[in-house]
Formats: C-alpha cells, sequence, structure tokens
DNA sequence: CATGAATGAGAATTCATTCAT
DNA sequence: TATGAATGAATTCTCATTCAT
C-alpha cells in the first residue's frame, strides 16, 4: 500500500501533490459508497499513508470534503466537449453544444453527475456546499443566457424568446438529463437528449406567431 | 409530547397510529437532516418514547425507514390535483395536468421533493429503495406514454410524434422541475413550469411538417 | 408452533401443564443454544404465548432455569436403564450396570449431558445450581459407595478396596464419559465405555496382593 | 502492528505488551464470570485504558476472545512438569507424568481448567474454539497413543493391550480429573489422582493371562 | 390468566479527532 | 512531516422486566 514511487529525484512528493491525490481518492469512495460512506481512514489507507497523517493535509473530514467539491467543479468546467477548431457556430450551435457536451460528459465522466447529485443533496444542510454549487450554476445560467440573447439578436431564434426562462429551462433539462445517468433509464440517455434537444430547438427557431396555449397551463 | 390522538372512539390507537406518527416524524427529520442524519433516539424522543419503544414498533431503523419509503410513495399518489370533475380533458389537458399537478405538489407539499432526492440518492447503493422508486417511476412513465399515444391517435398531437421519447422527455423535465425546489431557484419554479410547459406543447402539437404553423384544438 | 392439543375436555391446561411445556421448551433451546442463548421471548413464542405471559408462570429468567434444572435431575434419575427384572446381579453386576446405563443415557437422551456440562460449568457462579448439581452427585456417590461396600463384603472386591476413593474414581469416569458425547470423539464412546468397565472391573476384582506401585504416582 | 516489543531497553512496550496484558486481563475475567460474563468494557477498565482503546487492539471482542483462547492454548502446553533432567522414564514412567502433571496444573494454575471447561462448552457452537480445542486434543492423544505403543513394544505393558482404547480411557480420566476442579470435590482431587493413576497402572501392566498374578518392571 | 406496550440498563462497534513523539 | 496510540461521543440494537388493562 505504500507509495514509494518517484525513484531519484525530489525525495518526497510536495504538499500539492499527496493533497491532490487524498482528493481524488475521496472523489472516488463518494462515487462508489456516497457522501455518508466516505471515511478518512479508507482514504488515507489508500494513499498509502495514516488517517492521522491525512488528518495533517486536511485538519479535517470537513475540509477534506470541500477540497473534492472544488475539485469536482474544476472537473467540470475542464470536462466539455473540446473546440471544434476555431469555427463559429453561432447561437444555435451553441445550444447544440450544451446537448452534445452533456452527452459527452455523461459518456466520459459520469461518475460527475453522481457527485454532483450527491454534493446537490448536500448543499441543503452544508452552505459552503451549496456556495460553490451555486457559483457553477450562476456561471453557467449566464452563459446560457449569454447565448440565447445572441440568437436572438441574430434572428436566428424567434423574436419574442424570453431569453432568462428559455436558459432556466435549458438548464434545468441538461440537469435532469445528468440525473438519468443515476436511474435505471441510463441506457436510453441518447433517445431523451435527442429529444429534449430537438424540442428545444423547435421551440428557440418556430417564428414568433404567438399560439394561446402558452400561458394557460396551470388551473 | 404524547400523542393521544385523533379518532374519535375512546380506546388508544393501539398499534398503526404509533406507528404512522413515527414514520411522519422520521419523515419530517429527513427532510430536515437527510438520511444519514436520521436518528432513531431523535424520531423516539419527539414521539414521547424511548428508543427502545420505536424498536418495538419498528424491529430496525431499516424497518423505519421503509416505511417512510412507503409512506412517501403513498403520498405522492394521493397528492396530485384533486381531478376537475369527470370532465375528460383529452390528451393535451392531461399533458397540462401534469405540470399543473408537479405545480400543485411544489407548493403543498415542497418536502416531498426533497425526501425524493435523498431516496434517488440512497437508491444507488440500497436495491429496497432503487425497487421502490423504480416501480414508482414505471407506473408513472405508462401513464405519461398512455398519453402521448392517446394524443397522437386524437389526433391532438403531431401525427409522427415518437410517444416513447415524448415521454421520456416529459417525464425528465417533470424530475427537472421537483429537483429545483432544492436550489436557489425556487422562486422562478413557476416560470420555469411555464417554460417547460409552454415549449412541450408547442412540440406536441405542431403538425409534422416542419412548417411554422400551429394547430391547437385542446380546450 | 402452536399447541392447541386437546379437544373438548378441560378447555385450559392447567398450571402445571403449562409450567411443564415451557420447561421443556427451554430446555431444548439450552441443548441447542447453550444457556447464553436462552431468551425468555423465543421460548414463549414457541409455547404459544408472548414473553408476558412466560413471566407470569415464571416470575423470572432465573425461575424458568431453576426450573429447568430440576427437570434435568428429575429426568436424570429417571433415564437410568429399566431394572432387570428382578435379579439381583450382586456388587459386580452394579458396577456393570453403570456404565450401561450411561451408554444408555448417550443412546437416548445425549441433550441430558449437554445440558448437564452447561449446568456444571454454569454452577460456578450460580450457588442454587451449585446446590442441585452436588445433592444429584451426593446421592450418586452413595449409590457407588454402598456398591463397592457390599463388593468388599461379598468379596466380590478386593479386599484391601478403598471404598471411597473406588466410588470416586468410578463417578469421575462416568462423568468422563458423558462429557465425551460433545467433543469429536463421540464416534467412540462405546469404545471407551468398555475399556474404561473393563480396567474398573480389573482392578476392583484382582485379589490383594499389593503392589507397591500404587502408592507412587507422584513424583 | 509494530512489534518493538521489550528487550532490556527503555521505551514503552508499544504493542505487544499491552495486548498481552489485554489477553491476560480477559482472561482472568472468564475465570471469574465466565465466557458470558466478559465485557471488553471491563477488561480496558482494568488494563487503564477505554473500550474504544481495547478495541484498537484488538478490532472485535470474538478477536480478543480468540487471543484469549490461544493463551490458554500456549499456557497450556508451557504448564507441564518441568522434564526430569535427562532421564528416560519408560513408558510407565510417562503415564505416572500424565497424572502428575495434571496434579501439577491444578495445584499451579487451576483456572487453566476453568476456562478449559468454559472453552469446552463453547466449543458447541463456535468452530473457531472447536477446532482448536480438538488442535489440543489431537495432539495429545497422539502423545499417549505414543506412550502406549511404546510400553507394549518394550514389554513393559501387558502384551495384548488395545493401544487406542487404552489412550482414550487415559485421556478421558485425565480430563476427568481436571473437571473435578470446578465441582465441590477439589479437596479430594488428590485421592482421585492416586486412585485413577493406580488403576490405570494395574490395568497396563497386567500381564495377558487373565490371572492375578502382577508383574512391575518400571523403576 | 393474558397481553401489548413501554422501558432502562447495558452491549458492541464506529469514527473523527487529538496528541506526544 | 508522519504516525501510533488513545479517546469520547454517538449509534444501533438487545433483552429482561414492569405495568395497566
Amino acid at each position: 500500500m505504500r507509495v514509494d514511487d518517484e525513484g531519484g529525484g525530489a525525495r518526497r512528493v510536495p504538499d500539492a501533490g499527496r493533497r491532490h491525490a487524498l482528493v481524488r481518492i475521496a472523489y472516488r469512495h463518494i462515487v462508489e459508497r456516497g457522501f455518508e460512506g466516505l471515511r478518512v481512514r479508507e482514504v488515507a489507507r489508500e494513499a498509502g499513508m495514516t488517517h492521522a497523517t491525512l488528518l495533517y493535509y486536511f485538519p479535517t473530514k470537513e475540509a477534506l470534503i470541500q477540497a473534492v467539491v472544488g475539485y469536482l467543479a474544476h472537473e467540470f468546467s475542464v470536462s466539455r466537449l473540446p473546440d471544434l477548431a476555431g469555427a463559429d457556430q453561432g447561437a444555435l450551435g451553441d445550444v447544440r453544444r450544451e446537448f452534445a457536451d452533456v452527452r459527452h460528459r455523461i459518456r466520459t465522466t459520469p461518475e460527475m453527475f453522481v457527485v454532483l447529485s450527491e454534493l446537490a443533496v448536500r448543499s441543503r444542510r452544508d452552505p459552503a456546499i451549496a456556495h460553490i454549487l451555486q457559483a457553477l450554476e450562476a456561471g453557467w445560467r449566464g452563459h446560457l443566457v449569454d447565448i440565447m440573447g445572441r440568437g436572438v439578436a441574430d434572428g436566428v431564434f424567434r423574436s419574442d424568446l424570453d431569453v432568462d426562462a428559455a436558459a432556466l429551462a435549458l438548464m434545468a433539462q441538461l440537469a435532469a438529463i445528468g440525473y438519468r445517468v443515476l436511474g435505471p433509464y441510463a441506457a436510453e440517455i441518447d433517445h431523451l437528449i435527442a429529444q429534449l434537444a430537438a424540442q428545444t430547438e423547435h421551440w428557440l427557431t418556430t417564428s414568433s406567431a404567438p399560439s394561446p396555449t402558452e400561458k394557460e397551463t396551470g388551473r
């Protein structure tokens, strides 16, 4: 279980390296056993140290969790589809890309959504987590609002689009897709994404003729 | 703290009453502190008994949790909007009703969604919960597929509608709404519902030819 | 597991009957799970009553155990080989009969030895049990001393026999046979009995020529 | 897991020492209160630590018990009478030595028999204990068979001796002596030992012909 | 007689955390 | 840095016993 790795060079792994290793292990543990199943002893052992040493790097379990959350936030932002070289796709392309992104994430790093939902649940009781999650969402939302605004400005989206509402709806749908990774419908994820993408696109690109239905949903 | 409660008769409710009270208290605790924060001692104390007595009613903590899950499932099914007396609403009306239902639930029993998401997270590790949740979703999905099929048959929905995909998408959207109860966007829930409802309706009722023409038939 | 037995006659089993049933069940439980595994609830359930009712018959678990001990003592005394009609066997016959008895008991009611050894262990901490066991042994020992005395008087046994020591040794050997029921040598019990019987008889019936070895065992 | 134990140095005995101390205390507790009376809290307290610390050394109560059993097995094998320097005693001497051993053990470490009988009772439900006990007995039995065989080969024991049966009988007798430590006849142990030794020797050394003649060869 | 309900006094075990070295 | 040792606070669960009805 020891990690004697590095051969000759600088003898000991510097602070950051060990910390990072611990965070990644903790991350994986949360994926596998959930938040309530996270044990500092286990994480430490897997990292080749005792729990006492782990608590040297992270003075408290909470601190470790915070680091995991930070790690997740970072991973989330770098896990988008690599940019299609240069080409500007326009607002519609950007929306499509959002769906493509979520599909890409589900394919490459599905555990991310597992942690994300654990986090979402936990955020209700943990303000620190709530704060980070909120920041994440706020940034994303702004991004979507931008896209919507651009789409309207470019005449690609319907002129009467409620930019905020559309962004909100898109975000909710994309999130909903992520939550499905967990459930028994994982196999149908691609269908779901295609369907939601089609519906969204259809809505966004329909010309403005106002249908009377839109305002009457509730009873 | 005693719960000599309800009923009209005279005798003490011997079993079911106490059990039910315990389940409701446990339910509330899960809402407030999450699954991992559920403590039999706390629940028992709040019910005016010792934890030993609680374990008399529920031989194990797990049994209590199962009862809570059962309670939730039941509550979920009875928490729909009361039926609009007799009147058949048609498929479109049924879809609208789904959105209305979710809004109604969010207004009257928002905690339900809290427990539901705790459950969803927990179901990944607890087969018993996974099973119940799955049954719940399967039933719901069948219901939505029915609606979609009826809508197509009645000519109210587009003739080329992918019934299964549409149901799946609708379910995801409705769930997405529920998940939002937790987050910081609670205030915008109504907007979100309206938007998703509009988009969905728009998609469903568009005639097959990708023309901008919209036809509205439902009442 | 219910014990609805008796058909029409006197409706309820009188005190003694129920008590006896409970004792027998408890006895069996001790055989199967040992003293520390005895649970009043289990015994009661098997008797078709609640533990509260059992504690009505036996005010305390200890009282139930005492009753079991009494039952055992009684069973032990009636479990001897049925008398060989009338015929007086003489002292040697009596000794043989002791060995035959122990073999008979092992064949017919081996559990008795299980309980007996549980009891023996427990008697070290429970004076009440110790007392009963002691009475049992004292009676038995007296019986053996009688036999030995008679054997010497009749000239069947060696004239220099230490009656007390011989009785003590015989008792110890017979008990040792019983203890073997538990262990892995159960299959060899018959050999063991035969061997010990032969050795004992040989000793008892050897003529008195005093061998110098007898006094030099210890170092 | 470190084993820096005692040598001569200065350091505190880090691991083995404490563990050993705990085992000895537990051993004593079993002697005094039996297996069912063993409480980790008590043992820990007596060792000057909290029960949590004890469970640091022995992750489970069962582990502690196993250690006690191991300790007993070890103690049992070293508790024999110290060898009479060099001198070969012959088979008869070996048999005598067995009796002398049991007397020695009863004098110096009578508790051993207490634990042994607790163990014997418990072994019926605990395969781990059964296994150890069995190994102990098997080894002992082999030893006795050896002695018997040698005795016959050397012409010291009767030529028609059933070596296996005699060993079995001897083992049972020696065990019988041990069991007596518990009971109220402790005072007579020496008589018992002498008597059984005499009977055994008498049997072993009688010449084959069922004649009353006795021949003594051993020193 | 009989019982359902309630309870208290433990029991073992878990786990994050502290601390001297 | 790193760790072994120690701990306390909590947690679930067990079980004999009590008691009102």
